[in-house]
DNA sequence: GATACTACTTACCCAAAGTATACCGGTATA
DNA sequence: TATACCGGTATACTTTGGGTAAGTAGTATC
């Protein structure tokens, strides 16, 4: 079951906190220091996970479940389990998961933006 | 001094580990939990310390402090002293700040999308 | 029979983030 | 003289995020 944060009753001038509402819901989504990564690896395609936890770097094991129980839980990754023997598990994005292609885009142009104005003011 | 995580020694292959840094760079000036809500208090215009607290709600002088002073590093926020007296302290965004707004927008909409398919999908 | 690989889970720990509460010096108001 | 507003700090506490290390069940390889 995905999870979002409980959305307080609307005040009536506080469509505002609704957005705020919003956008934390995004973040949260984004947020830990693995989540952009996994999704960058998955956007190549399918992965098990072992093949994940190599490719993402330092991650261990519990790390590595628990992010993707959470991009699980909000139906951005699709696990499937083929009863193969040994059983091989796959990871990989699912449509819905790509459509944040966008706002992950405008993170990084963002990003980019900001450090290349922070280091030429220290080159000055 | 704005602050950047360490850029790593690039690999030969993995400008991604770059972009996901340029994209950390951004999630972490936004991290917290009321940057997005003091961001967006000042949208609308300056405000003073107190101002602000009441309206962002039940956040602490400390925390306001504190996240005013990190948006301040980051050139998001401008913090004025008017040596009136009694002295009044106001913060406005800077218009480098203002270049987070389509940011904003995205990870507005995206969360929006997702909440209403989160609850569309719990009313089936 | 020993070791190793896969896909995890569990228990424990630490540091950072956030909260609660109190306080400060200065000014203004009743 | 007392109270309240302004722009914060100081101190202590709890919560959360994430890391370490180990273990588990099943299979396969030497």
């Amino acid at each position: 079951m995905p999870h979002l944060k409980k959305r307080q009753p609307l005040g009536n001038h506080d469509d505002c906190r609704y957005k705020v509402l919003a956008i934390n819901d995004t973040l949260d989504i984004l947020r830990g220091k693995w989540k952009i990564l996994i999704i960058g690896a998955l956007i190549f395609g399918k992965k098990r996970f072992k093949e994940l936890q190599r490719e993402v770097g330092k991650i261990t094991p519990k790390m590595l479940s628990k992010e993707l129980n959470e991009l699980e839980m909000n139906e951005l990754v699709q696990r499937t389990v083929h009863t193969t023997i040994p059983v091989a598990v796959e990871y990989e994005l699912t449509p819905y998961g790509a459509t944040l292609q966008k706002v992950i885009d405008e993170l990084f142009e963002w990003g980019i933006a900001h450090r290349k104005r922070i280091t030429e003011k220290k080159n000055k």
